[in-house]
DNA sequence: TGCGTAATTGCGAACCTTTGCAACAACGGT
DNA sequence: ACCGTTGTTGCAAAGGTTCGCAATTACGCA
């Protein structure tokens, strides 16, 4: 698996060592399916190894997505991560009535962050980027 | 103060009671500078009214979000609140650098608000709207 | 291959946030 | 002005998340 491999070379790049914890964390989100809460890993990790420790679990995440090898998503008051899609990355959606989660292409959002660095210098972080909304299916009907 | 009595009125016209409390939290984010963390609304309550409870001041806000009477906004990894301010509505950029917050004008999201709407009917809530990254000072320097 | 260094883990405790529940109080009707 | 209803509060306890620290372990180097 491709992006796995790419993680595993970006945490020792940067200098960080291949724990089991970690390794096991990272298979366990990127063969999950879509967004993963903490818990749904804290409790597969224990499967595998079950001395896991929920804090390895919140540390390890945090730092993938530090490191950008997962996302972060909120999906109503709590974060899911995935496995960042280097080659497609997409940008999410999420419905506060269902709380179902949609992707956006990458290029809904180039126009604006051009718009951000130049007008401001700031350099907006879209990869770890959710809009909130209502989607179709729960709209109020009436339109 | 327009804003706190308009607030007032949504709370009637929904509803909702007028308590002590409540209206102690509106007026302490009311007068507050800018975006107030949790805490910061807590201590204040506190001096002026010694048995208010940090569970009150949490539902309190949050009933305000709903409302849409004050505005949440992420900073680092706390939430803060603002009054909202209905004739010059604003979306928040946040430095992961420095935590510092800046504000930004509507019109930067309408045309992305329209382009969600159209090609996928979905209606964001742009009102509480947060864009993390890193600001101009904080920015690498080499440019 | 074995050693030393420094990052990482696991545990416990602390912190932040939410929830259940009995007592209280705001509001509408009288 | 008082009463009853029902939303709200304060407290305490239960999550969920982070942090400090000693023990452990990955990694670079001999």
């Amino acid at each position: 698996m491709a992006k796995y491999e790419e993680a595993i070379q970006t945490l020792r790049h940067q200098g960080h060592r291949l724990t089991p914890q970690r390794l096991l964390v990272l298979s366990i989100v990127a063969e999950g399916d879509g967004h993963m809460g903490v818990d749904d890993v804290f409790q597969r990790s224990k499967e595998a190894y079950p001395y896991m420790d929920i804090a390895t679990v919140y540390r390890t995440l945090h730092l993938f997505k530090d490191l950008g090898v997962v996302t972060e998503v909120a999906i109503g008051d709590r974060l899911h991560y995935e496995l960042t899609d280097p080659s497609g990355r997409h940008h999410h959606m999420v419905c506060r009535m269902c709380n179902g989660a949609f992707n956006l292409g990458p290029h809904y959002l180039e126009e604006f962050r051009r718009t951000l660095i130049s007008d401001f210098s700031f350099e907006p972080d879209l990869e770890h980027f959710t809009i909130t909304g209502v989607c179709a299916d729960c709209q109020p009907a009436g339109g």
